[in-house]
DNA sequence: CAGTGGTCTAGACCACGGA
DNA sequence: CCGTGGTCTAGACCACTGG
């Protein structure tokens, strides 16, 4: 019945408090021996839990100062790079949200039942000033109880922390599987290139920390003058 | 002076031998006690090293069994799925196989001064028999000696292990950088399809372990029936 | 069953950051 | 200086694997 290690339950605590924002992102949280004494485990339990959370990018340490709550960066999980290896903000307009019936790739990407209803946005994101990628994100419409009545103005640059605060569903991974395609005449407009331009294409499955996938992207970007890169750099 | 934690020179110890062939892929190598008496430390420590060269990919383990050489998967670092998600074998020809001096894009790449000379392959991969992918690999030939003289046909289908064996060159780490590119003339004939057709491009410098530039790949692929992916699936 | 890795504890000392 | 996380130890019990 309860196989469950005790690392994993503490884990699943801190990360219910890092969703209600218990704590401040940048914030230190307590020390291990403070949440050693709280939880009733040593501290090298506590060490365990934190670790996994660090290496999930929920948290970051530093030695002799403490353990904080991740700056969610302004990148967030934003990979694209200038060739120069130089990181720059992205900026992003939302074209549209609507509420639909899910289709059929819908469904199979956030594993979905025939009926069920999603979200979609489609946001064209900035880089330096230029157009140079198109994405949609569909969302499970239950899981976002109302956002489907929000004006595209009202949601913010940063996603994933909206989801966090306003619905309590922290995402903690996520699937990439990536293709060249050829620019369609949609996006070609938008991107103010011409048509069957290579660009790359970034299909994304977001996942709650039980594996329940969450978001689903589509982008789709130039690289012109830049490059992908997950790995840590 | 040496601040260098136990467990690095454990695992600097471990990769050494890795590199040396001391234990065949797939051998256990001895438990953790055991080994924690050889390098007289804990079990603890014996521990940490392990765990980090697991999640190198060096090792496996299984409770129960033991901590096994990892069996460099006939996939490699082969980073191509089929679009429903299976894995193929892939299967490659060399070419050419030849040495010259490297010029400035090599030298940035592979951190080397001016003069230094590399040597080049250029291979040709086929998925379920289709070439799929085109890649040029370029090493420092210093590292290498005696390389540039081999026939093309004597390369292996999986270069890291030959690194390994034959130049006790262990690579454990590499970065990559991807783009969307438009195939060229020459890349159009080999991979029988259109000039201009959208390629995914991986450029990708791999590391020794301690962050020595080794290889430097560039490969152009077709991802018209399959995707990239280097997430743990 | 014996032996393995997986978890957990309690304690020690060190290196670093900030007041 | 104190408190933090980083390393390291020694030992305990559990869960899984194999013969």
């Amino acid at each position: 019945m309860k196989k469950r290690p005790l690392y994993e339950k503490v884990k699943e605590t801190l990360l219910g408090r890092l969703a209600k924002d218990f704590w401040r992102p940048g914030e230190l949280l307590p020390s291990e021996l403070k949440l050693a004494e709280e939880f009733r485990v040593s501290q090298g339990t506590i060490r365990r839990a934190l670790d996994d959370l660090v290496s999930q990018n929920m948290l970051t340490r530093h030695q002799g100062r403490g353990t904080a709550v991740a700056e969610h960066t302004p990148f967030g999980f934003f990979h694209l790079f200038r060739d120069d290896g130089v990181r720059e903000l992205p900026e992003s307009k939302t074209l549209r949200l609507s509420g639909a019936r899910a289709n059929r790739s819908e469904r199979d990407a956030l594993e979905l039942a025939a009926g069920n209803r999603v979200i979609r946005i489609l946001r064209i994101r900035y880089l330096n000033l230029e157009p140079k990628m198109l994405e949609t994100l569909t969302l499970p419409q239950k899981l976002f109880p109302g956002l489907e009545k929000i004006s595209a103005r009202d949601l913010p640059n940063t996603v994933y922390r909206f989801y966090e605060q306003q619905f309590g569903i922290p995402i903690v991974g996520k699937r990439e599987r990536l293709r060249a395609v050829a620019a369609t005449p949609t996006e070609a407009l938008h991107l103010n290139i011409e048509v069957d331009t290579p660009l790359m294409e970034i299909e994304c499955v977001a996942f709650s920390h039980k594996r329940q996938p969450i978001e689903w992207r589509l982008s789709r970007c130039l690289t012109d003058e830049h490059y992908y890169c997950n790995s840590p750099e």
